[in-house]
DNA sequence: ATTATAATGTTAATATATTCACATTTTATG
DNA sequence: CATAAAATGTGAATATATTAACATTATAAT
């Protein structure tokens, strides 16, 4: 059920329903289509298409409940038992994504956090405990992770890669610059800031001519 | 000339430079689609497709020339006089970014961060001096800052984003989760990691079953 | 020399994503 | 009570992105 969601429309999804959590607790019941579109920078036909994919009918003049959309944003997009996830790399972009979520209660929860330095191995970073990456497949399997975060320098990406695969994680978010290979039942998912970078730097030049 | 690029293309283009560099170092003078393709997990047909679009032509039998491609890509997505780069908050994420592109030579300059930290302004990080987010106006002009990288907390996102727009800057690239608004002629681009994981965990799960 | 192979370049086809246009309906207003 | 206004929901149209199919050709092998 809803496995054929475009890819597009999770990302908005996810986003729908962080600007809607923020409307809830400001007290707010109701929201209109153009009001989300607003915040997110599309249009409200766009949203409409969304809600429309997933089921989600709205009330004529008054809108979408924001309570109910969110929960209808999380049946699809959570899964029920939660979902487990490790940091590989306790260095600074690690440690921001795990800054991120402390506090956020969500069902997805970040339990480990690995890295090779010694000082850090053993210490807990903002709750999350740092492993030994010689131990990832024992923690991995122990703590029913199932996502793995790469943020290691880009020189141990193709091993970190391999290891998660081999103690049979499910998805990985690659944020290294190194593109990684994996089997196909595995979810990758690739970042590259640098990439993003130089698109705006591109967008800015072009629109200097 | 060369406006009406995709944005997939401009992307793909940043990337395949960054697997040609590599290539480049290891002494490999040509390169063929398939293998670029390989390595950014796309089609072989998608890389000719796009080197297409920029004009360029490869030989027969022997693929592409690492180095004339390496320096056409430069041609369309860099500038030629070099574009400065500041960040918006120094925290991990930021610092993160930095070192990132510490020593890695191009023609995106980091060359000011910004916090409200009385213990981080006035200190340099690798490289990059920390300055008072109330001077951000005054040191974007004088260092001809031209894009700007949001790394601050959320709740600060707004005002960052309009203190940048005040200060002149051209380009956003907006780290935090909010949302922010800029005028049409500063291009915004909006990342969001907590996003990207929910999408990694929705696809997790659908494959689950 | 001829032939087979394996690469590029590109048109056409398809798939994905977004937007237009509008029928429908609730609510407010005169 | 009739009308206008403003919202949703959605089929059709369009735009963007990817892939298929194949003509072309340099090179290597026989």
């Amino acid at each position: 059920m809803m496995k054929n969601l475009p890819h597009k429309t999770i990302e908005r999804l996810s986003q729908y329903r962080r600007a809607l959590l923020i409307c809830l607790e400001k007290g707010q019941t109701h929201i209109y289509s153009h009001e989300i579109a607003k915040i997110q920078h599309i249009t409200a036909v766009q949203v409409r298409r969304d809600l429309m994919l997933i089921g989600y009918t709205g009330t004529l003049r008054k809108g979408y409940n924001v309570k109910d959309l969110i929960d209808l944003i999380g049946n699809i997009i959570d899964s029920a038992e939660g979902i487990n996830v490790a940091i590989l790399g306790m260095g600074n972009l690690g440690r921001a994504l795990i800054n991120y979520f402390a506090g956020k209660r969500s069902q997805l929860k970040i339990v480990a956090g690995f890295d090779i330095n010694p000082d850090k191995i053993g210490n807990t970073m903002s709750g999350v405990p740092c492993y030994s990456s010689e131990d990832m497949a024992t923690i991995i399997r122990e703590k029913n992770i199932k996502v793995g975060i790469m943020t290691v320098p880009a020189e141990f990406a193709t091993l970190t890669a391999e290891q998660l695969v081999k103690a049979g994680i499910r998805g990985i978010l690659n944020y290294t610059p190194k593109p990684v290979n994996v089997p196909p039942n595995v979810y990758l998912e690739e970042y590259d800031m640098i990439t993003s970078l130089e698109k705006v730097a591109f967008f800015v030049k072009i629109n200097d001519d």
